[in-house]
DNA sequence: TATTGTTATACTCTATAACTATA
DNA sequence: TATAGTTATAGAGTATAACAATA
């Protein structure tokens, strides 16, 4: 049995496209903004060091990343430090402050997103949903 | 076993996001944009015919909806007739020309995803993501 | 010459507000 | 009062361009 990409991309597309005009929608105010929480949530995660090395794994630009590496400066959740090993790099790391922010699940949109799932799947689906996700991940780094 | 929500919705969070922005980036000049051919896709598919129906079905405001329906409109894309039994409502139609749009997946942004799809995938993956498409769907209606 | 980062500007998508017309 | 649609304005997110500093 072959599978028809053509439909499948289209059906991808278009719930995605729903989802994230969903997830977009306002957090609470004064909570760092969907960039802002990725791109902490990356840093955490320990595989990126630098902005330009964030701008390449959320594919964006490197002065769009910048823009919101600054941010997160000023709201305190991270530390810029220059590599002593080469004057043009900015080591970022995450503060207690930003830690913080990532443990209480300060995140609206990822809240919405959990109360959706437990809400709407059952087990089965869950764990369809689960193995997909990497799949998603995927197809995302291969465009 | 109990699936972590709050772990799957963070990775579907992120696997989005930067699907999004690849999908986002430009088709060829002078296409019509991705949320027109999403408005486009849904209108064909028969379930609406008005551009109120189609923003309670995209999730976006009806305002946003007018805009995109009065670009596809200017494009010929879709007509646009009074309804003689509601003097309020727009019945809107796919055209000639826009099916042609449909049907020559000229849509950048489709063939992009399914490519990707083709490359990077197993037969039994693709099945998988078929089985998650759905889910996605549903879960962007639940949110 | 290539890379990191900064600043400035502009575009896309969507929201809210304010309005008219019809039900 | 509620709904369909229009027009105007604003905000978030990201892109491109131009530049300085370092490799």
């Amino acid at each position: 049995m072959t599978m028809d990409t053509d439909s499948l991309a289209e059906s991808l597309r278009t719930s995605i496209g729903v989802l994230i005009r969903r997830i977009r929608q306002r957090p609470a105010p004064g909570d760092p903004s969907w960039p802002e929480m990725t791109a902490l949530s990356d840093l955490d995660r320990g595989g990126e060091q630098t902005a330009a090395e964030l701008a390449r794994h959320e594919q964006i630009s490197p002065q769009s990343m910048g823009t919101i590496v600054t941010s997160l400066a000023h709201r305190g959740l991270i530390a810029r430090l220059a590599d002593p090993e080469d004057g043009r790099r900015m080591i970022l790391s995450v503060t207690s402050a930003g830690a913080e922010v990532l443990a209480s699940k300060r995140d609206a949109r990822s809240t919405l997103i959990a109360a959706g799932l437990e809400r709407e799947f059952s087990a089965d689906e869950l764990e369809l949903l689960a193995q997909a996700a990497p799949l998603m991940d995927r197809l995302g780094q291969a465009l």
